[in-house]
DNA sequence: CTTGCAACATACCGGTTGGTCGGTTATCAT
DNA sequence: ATGATAACCGACCAACCGGTATGTTGCAAG
């Protein structure tokens, strides 16, 4: 990777974190430029603007990575159970400062969806592709599961409990909440069965 | 109503409103003085500071509201068909500028959660007031619902779900999304009975 | 050897923010 | 009539914001 690649990383890495803890609006750039010990001239040479720097982030580091968590639970051969293990050992793993900070996706949703069209258009492009592949998951075991059941709905169900439970951790500051959300949920989707 | 509470008033309702389109931070001090048409001395007669400001709002606007619309519904003789009532009601009332904006106690939540502990406290107070009173509400019928339930863990899933649900549909701006998850969650709450 | 450009650094700018402070006005008790 | 106080005005401030313009450096091609 070349030295310019490389400080463009660095910034994208640093970007990352400082939104995720401070949302977009809240983070300052010169907070990035100590941290990455750069410059403003920098940045600027990599990024046109705060904005355009705001959609990398969410594009390469925000899409991946919540791709990356999302796409094994829903491809084991029983998604069902996938979704209950994976919802679980997130809780296990969950440090503080993951419980304090709450979902990227869901942060950045509650604060530019309704601030800017660049970055709706992408949290919403993001939240059909994870309904997508929850669908697709329910459709691969339809057998197994509920006749009744509408899998679009079903699915954003699924993903607005997961993200309402990070909302309500944020404010007790531990897990206890999140663990007792999702064990309703993984209640819920095992229901879900026959 | 003096003239001085009367400007207090008003004040409060212009940063309510505020608040609730722009979150606490982004709130402008100066856009709030221009829509009252007062000046800043006025504001800072009636109020230290503008988080001082912020707690007011939330406590003398947003936590009445708040309970004021959960309250009747939980208060009915079947609070599970009262809670899908509510709850459909709401999808059916809504305009397009509140799906744009969301749930104000769940936005500040989301902002100023790990942002301000005197926000964080008094939103906890706010979350634990009203899982108590869907406790409580589930309790009174308690013959009628399933055994094995956990009464917290339950009302700590409607209430994540729904605040999940106001956050996704900030995206779509329409009801499409909200009302599908609501729907999926009326499912759920009439399945609590036996 | 030098020309040129990528990859930065740095000084600076206009605008906005929350907050302060001295002054003004109206009301009311004495 | 006069002094006190509540209620408010508006000029001002330092700090910070995102953004720009100009300058510098190192390397690579010709």
């Amino acid at each position: 990777m070349s030295d310019a690649e490389q400080t463009r990383q660095k910034i994208l890495a640093v970007a990352a974190d400082e939104i995720h803890q401070h949302g977009f609006q809240a983070t300052s750039l010169s907070t990035i430029l100590n941290r990455c010990g750069i410059s403003k001239g920098a940045l600027y040479y990599h990024f046109t603007n705060k904005i355009e720097l705001g959609y990398a982030v969410f594009e390469e580091s925000f899409v991946p990575m919540f791709l990356d968590t999302w796409q094994p639970a829903l491809s084991q051969d029983d998604p069902i159970e996938g979704l209950c293990q994976f919802f679980t050992s997130m809780c296990n793993q969950m440090n503080c400062s993951e419980v304090v900070c709450g979902c990227p996706l869901n942060n950045l949703c509650e604060e530019m969806a309704n601030v800017d069209e660049g970055f709706r258009l992408r949290i919403l492009s993001m939240q059909e592709k994870l309904n997508v592949l929850i669908v697709t998951a329910l459709t691969r075991v339809k057998g197994d599961l509920r006749s009744e059941l509408k899998f679009t709905q079903v699915a954003y169900f699924i993903v607005a409990t997961f993200h309402g439970s990070t909302s309500l951790s944020k404010t007790a500051r531990n897990k206890e909440l999140f663990q007792q959300v999702i064990a309703e949920l993984c209640l819920y989707i095992r229901a879900l069965k026959k």
